[in-house]
DNA sequence: TACTGCATGTAATGAGTTACATGATTAC
DNA sequence: GTAATCATGTAACTCATTACATGCAGTA
């Protein structure tokens, strides 16, 4: 009997699960709100991401949907199962940490790479640009709250990072002036 | 005549673009290099990416490719055109910056968002995990060096990126360890 | 000779996006 | 009544991934 290969979950299939952990039953369309209030997330929360997403997950055995007609139209509560939390616990904290560790990606420090493909005016100008735009970035996230404690934490440590960014855009603006 | 739509360009394709501005002519191997090689990314530069898109470019008229007999064999070089180069500029500095500015993803970030699913002791020694995994990047990190000033800067960037991570899930790591 | 690495590709797959269709409910 | 929003989906498409096929070139 050959093992049946267990595909690890993707990002959005993990908050996803996630997600039911923390609310419990949730419809779809409660998991979509989800991405689509976080200020932060890059998951558009498209119906056409979560609606399969969830069947897939339920083939799997992760999540279990009960029918529940609501407004004289079908409906699911979807719920994470005993199989489900399992895999969200091993999907948080994997074996090998590397690929959750590794340098993110980021549009902003990608261009860095590439910034004397501009005239020197254009260079002048877009860092300040970027400054004025990560500074009002980092003015809403910290206004931003939440009632979760972890979610939280994860805000704080967004704010972190973005503070972060900030200084180095600004110190290379800054070089950039005077050199 | 209805202006026809031009669809933005991809983060891999603003990369490629960047690459042949850079190094002039290249194969499609040398492109992949660029991404098989760099320690940061997070594209696999899979030959299935690559060839196809520079097709793709080389049909926008972004890029033009010369025909190269070398060892026996059919082969390209791709040059960036006029239209390519200006296009990898406004690729670069856009009109707006939300998109590049706003906070990118960060699986580990991602994943504070849920740590409570895991019982306290996993929680921990998952942070010291990551501690120590993150510890490990910083300094192979440091260690990395290249010659063009603009990947320096982008490299630096990322170092910077990495140690404010750090930071902050060593910071959360203490508190857990305490309280 | 055989093995390894360089190099050029193609095919199948997968996950997410935009855009659309549709109906119920709520606000004006 | 009409417009916006809530809510549930579906279809077509894009882009990148893995896995594979092939063939040359240097080396043990």
């Amino acid at each position: 009997m050959r093992a049946r290969r267990r595909r690890p979950l993707s990002e959005l299939e993990g908050c996803v699960l996630g997600h039911l952990w923390k609310r419990g039953p949730s419809t779809p369309y409660s998991v979509r709100r989800m991405f689509l209030d976080s200020p932060s997330s890059h998951w558009s929360g498209s119906a056409g991401a979560v609606y399969p997403l969830l069947e897939r997950l339920e083939q799997r055995g992760l999540v279990a949907s009960a029918l529940a007609r609501r407004g004289g139209r079908n409906a699911r509560n979807y719920s994470l199962t005993r199989a489900g939390l399992g895999r969200l616990q091993r999907w948080l904290a994997p074996a090998a940490l590397d690929e959750i560790v590794a340098v993110p990606p980021d549009p902003l420090r990608t261009r860095l790479g590439f910034l004397r493909s501009l005239p020197p005016r254009e260079r002048r100008s877009f860092l300040e640009r970027a400054v004025r735009a990560l500074r009002a970035g980092v003015e809403v996230l910290a206004a931003a709250r939440t009632r979760d404690e972890d979610e939280q934490q994860a805000h704080a440590a967004a704010c972190h990072a973005m503070r972060a960014r900030l200084e180095w855009i600004e110190r290379l603006a800054r070089s950039l002036r005077r050199g």
